[in-house]
DNA sequence: CTGTGTGAATCAGTTCACAGCA
DNA sequence: TGCTGTGAACTGATTCACACAG
């Protein structure tokens, strides 16, 4: 059961939140760790912990658990974590420059190389340690980079041909943060964060659980999985 | 078939994907729509996209399609959006002044009643049209505004305790930015966004798809579903 | 004769239960 | 004895195919 058969999206999804997990426990000098108390940490259940890490080969010692740093390892070099990624960033108003900022990306092997924007006034600022740039060298600047991931954050009207010209570039993965849906040639992977989409279904969900002086008043409390 | 069964929660998601997509019909003045068109729009496959707006009841005409207004009415009320919701917004730091500052949540009945930040240099600044609170004042602002919805953006040590201090004061639903598990009592929804797991997923699917000049020569292009 | 609504079939993902190894 | 690794059962979601209404 190694990576050969290909290993479910859901459980990349988790593996790298395992690794999260786990890269805390080296830097606090955790041995080993059972697969209880590391899926207490990841907010998963136990089985499905266990099935996930089976897809990469047994890892585990029966009887004690899996060794902190070998496992980190492991699950970091089957996520292609030891070769960073080089990524450019379109779109820098307040979102764009939270992402372009944000702590938790460089530490896992995603590296800006580009941001990009197209209102004048933004060109030039300085973000983080990158400065901005105008789209005009957008296409320069992945050629030059290969730069493999583009990650959008403009208004929704331009993301379509950001998009375009992000994958005319040789982009092969997008995050796309505006509400559109985008529609890239084959072979490159789309990947879509909608904020709003997550507060509604927030918001469903728990009118849908019952709120107690509510006009619906049906609801017996699904009682089921609520994370 | 009405919402008496339970709607999916992936259901729910789309059917929110939906509502964004008709409301930008509607103001263009477009009538009627097909599920083949509207799905397009959505980026979804058209019989899923009947099947989920089957759990609303009929709601098209056979032979001619949906009624965009009257259709985006009836998700719109599906999903709750004719009441407004009042969030609260804690750790203002770029992520959450990029939140405070979203058109995307104001539109679409999400307002930020209270930011607040624990850093006494943020407090009291301005980030859109409201204040900056000290973490003090959660407590009151929750229970006087009947906020149901928390999002966090600080940092990962602290979210756990906030999450906390959030359900006691009556938050019934929190968006957590933040890269750590959170548990909360039961009755409260979480939902998690961790951007670095989304480039990392990002990152995999690529490398799976098999990379050109890549080590993974074995590859034969999966072929399959890429958005 | 077009396009909705939906059962039936497929597929993916999760949970359970336990065999097997340290 | 304890915890991993995994087949088997189950649940949920997606896709397909087609009956039926306008």
């Amino acid at each position: 059961m190694q990576s050969r058969p290909r290993i479910p999206e859901a459980t990349v999804a988790r593996l790298a939140v395992y690794l999260r997990v786990l890269t805390g426990l080296v830097d606090s000098g955790r041995g080993t760790i059972s697969s209880g108390e590391l899926a207490a940490a990841a907010g998963v259940n136990p089985a499905g912990l266990r099935k996930d890490l089976s897809h990469l080969g047994p890892c585990g010692t029966r009887g004690v658990g899996y060794e902190v740093s070998t496992l980190r390892d492991r699950i970091a070099a089957v996520l292609g974590m030891e070769t960073a990624h080089a990524c450019v960033l379109v779109g820098i108003g307040n979102l764009g420059s939270a992402l372009a900022g944000y702590g938790g990306f460089g530490n896992r092997g995603f590296e800006f190389v580009g941001l990009f924007d197209a209102s004048p006034a933004r060109v030039g600022q300085r973000v983080g340690d990158l400065l901005v740039r105008p789209m005009e060298e957008l296409d320069a600047v992945v050629t030059g980079t290969r730069a493999t991931i583009g990650v959008i954050a403009t208004p929704a009207e331009v993301a379509q041909p950001v998009c375009d010209r992000l994958t005319a570039a040789g982009v092969r993965s997008i995050l796309n943060f505006a509400p559109v849906a985008l529609s890239a040639p084959a072979g490159v992977g789309v990947r879509q964060v909608d904020l709003s989409v997550e507060l509604q279904v927030l918001a469903f969900l728990d009118k849908q659980r019952g709120v107690p002086g509510q006009t619906t008043p049906a609801a017996l409390a699904p009682a089921g999985g609520m994370a």
